[in-house]
DNA sequence: GGAAGCCGTGTAATCGATTCCACAAGGAGG
DNA sequence: CCTCCTTGTGGAATCGATTACACGGCTTCC
């Protein structure tokens, strides 16, 4: 593969001309820019990345830690990750931690080794102390979705506090009174959040969420299943279950399913996430959707701003309860054609 | 960040002998061994992925060119070649071409300019001048699930004739004549692979494709959604949907629901590439279901072999049919709960 | 007409690793 | 005791770019 040296030699300049004329500095004839280009078509020239990144200690790279690309939700944040880095004149390359912490370590690790520009993460646990290290050694780092409290890194995410309220309000109004959560892993922020903001707006209709009524998850579709029977074999069963993430809604579905009951009939089922598939299950499911898209670019903005020595900020944006059938009667029923 | 330099003051050697300890080259004394292994320590020393791929002529990374994350069947296919690039060794870096050639041009450039070792594509047109020059300067490369006709890469994907054969039986014999098919993009292997089989399948049963029962989608959810309203528009309308691929399955079910019909009374519904979501539509779709997970493992061990010198093998994976309720009474009705 | 400044260009150092080659020390063998 | 090999080590070239510095040739201004 032709180097900046072969170039030179074809055009009849020195590689230092050859690599103004590249970055477009300004003090360079013209007469030596059009023999310089002409070279460089002839040989079909493409500087090499990796010489570059080594010398101005840049690989206009993001690296992208997520728990679970399987998750539609991190795969549309993803997508969106890469959209804009891509915009802003970067590539992506993403690490699947499967919720593991020796596995996100081994990724932050790794991008590290490549000297990526930035990380974006959605952390599965507290914090390594690998991580610790690399945000104190100033590694730019974003934290997406998921954060670990007390680390000074901007922090990009969803409120779904309101829209819990609005979900609960719903429920309450459809005469629901037994409503029960499906947690993820309290080592992740969304995992408590997702409880208290639960737990919260419960109490302004003066119901409790007793210990039984908080199953504990993984955020994968085994656990909503596992969970979702412990519900069912309780003495006095929650007539509502609230999954944390979509995944195991998905999984509780399949448990009420397999006990022959059906949903909103036997369990209303509501979900945090919202994926296109959701309108599309039967029956169709109510979720919390947050608006991930625009997320997923509004990290890759604040990491960008950092890398490039502005001041990165914080977002939060809120997201919101969309209505489906899962937990009852239908409240708008002129849209429906009849059943 | 610590280098290797400082690393050779720090235990008292010179680069050469750090590099060799940390390659571990033979020739190294126990003493030098130790003192460098103690300087690495505490310095906490990682050597430069950069200057190492600079000077080795490797990255250990591979490319993986796919034309849409948020199709569940590719995203299965990224996770599973990540998972066997990284038993292997290697890191991956994902560009979403997005159906379109422009795109994946860009992808391919970039990966190339960043020296990837390797090249996964899933080619979304015919092969631009870019991917055919890329391949005769003898970059390893290996297509996945779709390939260029004509050109030397070996191939791994699966082949759906003997599933299709299978689902058009069922279809036949639960008594449905007239079979429409949503087509892929032509430009793609997978495009147009599957219409030839469904026409071969369905002559073994006297049966005709007529053009009207072709539609041209681009598997995309919005291209199923037209093309089966084009096909409710007919003056005699097909009774049974094939959709080439997941998404526009999913658009076909909006289409038919839209117009407040049923599936499988009004329409029967099946489509190529299986997704857990399937399980929970309302119907449960009959699907095609590709061996995903074992085609990306197939695919990043080929093109190691080839980067590593082996000859590297095309595989072919059988497909297989998974029927559920989509089409038709169940044809074993045994294990349905009463309706 | 000479000093000062600007413009375009080339030489060479540099980034952080790997690796060829030279060489010193020590043991084996004649 | 001298030669020859083996073993461990260091010096320096190298990968392909970027960029500070120097320099030659011109213009410009006093």
């Amino acid at each position: 593969m032709a180097s900046i040296k072969d170039v030179a030699a074809e055009a009849g300049v020195s590689v230092a001309t050859v690599s103004r004329v590249l970055n477009d500095h300004p003090s360079v004839s013209a007469d030596a820019r059009t023999r310089v280009l002409a070279a460089v078509e002839t040989l079909g020239y493409r500087p090499n990345a990796v010489a570059r990144s080594l010398r101005t200690d840049q690989t206009h790279t993001l690296g992208l830690v997520i728990s679970d690309v399987l998750n539609p939700y991190f795969g549309e944040l993803a997508r969106s990750v890469e959209e804009e880095a891509r915009a802003l004149g970067y590539s992506v390359i993403i690490g699947n931690a499967d919720e593991r912490p020796d596995l996100q370590d081994h990724h932050v690790r790794n991008l590290l080794d490549r000297r990526i520009d930035g990380l974006l993460v959605s952390p599965t646990d507290g914090g390594s102390p690998l991580m610790l290290d690399a945000v104190r050694a100033g590694t730019p780092m974003v934290f997406v979705d998921r954060w670990i409290p007390g680390v000074a890194v901007p922090v990009v995410r969803a409120d779904g506090r309101a829209a819990v309220r609005d979900l609960v309000a719903h429920l309450h109004g459809l005469g629901h009174r037994r409503l029960a959560i499906i947690a993820g892993p309290a080592a992740t922020t969304t995992g408590q959040e997702r409880v208290a903001a639960f737990r919260e707006a419960l109490q302004a209709y003066g119901l409790e969420l007793p210990e039984a009524y908080i199953g504990q998850g993984d955020f994968q579709a085994e656990s909503g299943r596992r969970v979702t029977e412990g519900f069912l074999d309780l003495p006095e069963p929650p007539e509502v279950v609230f999954a944390a993430d979509n995944l195991m809604a998905l999984g509780a579905l399949d448990a009420v399913r397999a006990r022959g009951l059906r949903v909103p009939e036997d369990l209303a089922l509501a979900a945090f996430d919202d994926i296109p598939w959701f309108v599309h299950t039967d029956p169709p499911i109510t979720a919390i959707a947050q608006p991930t898209g625009d997320l997923g670019r509004a990290a890759v903005r604040a990491l960008v701003d950092r890398i490039e020595g502005r001041p990165p900020e914080s977002v939060t944006l809120p997201a919101r309860l969309v209505v489906r059938r899962s937990c009852g009667e239908n409240p708008n029923p002129v849209q429906r054609s009849t059943s």
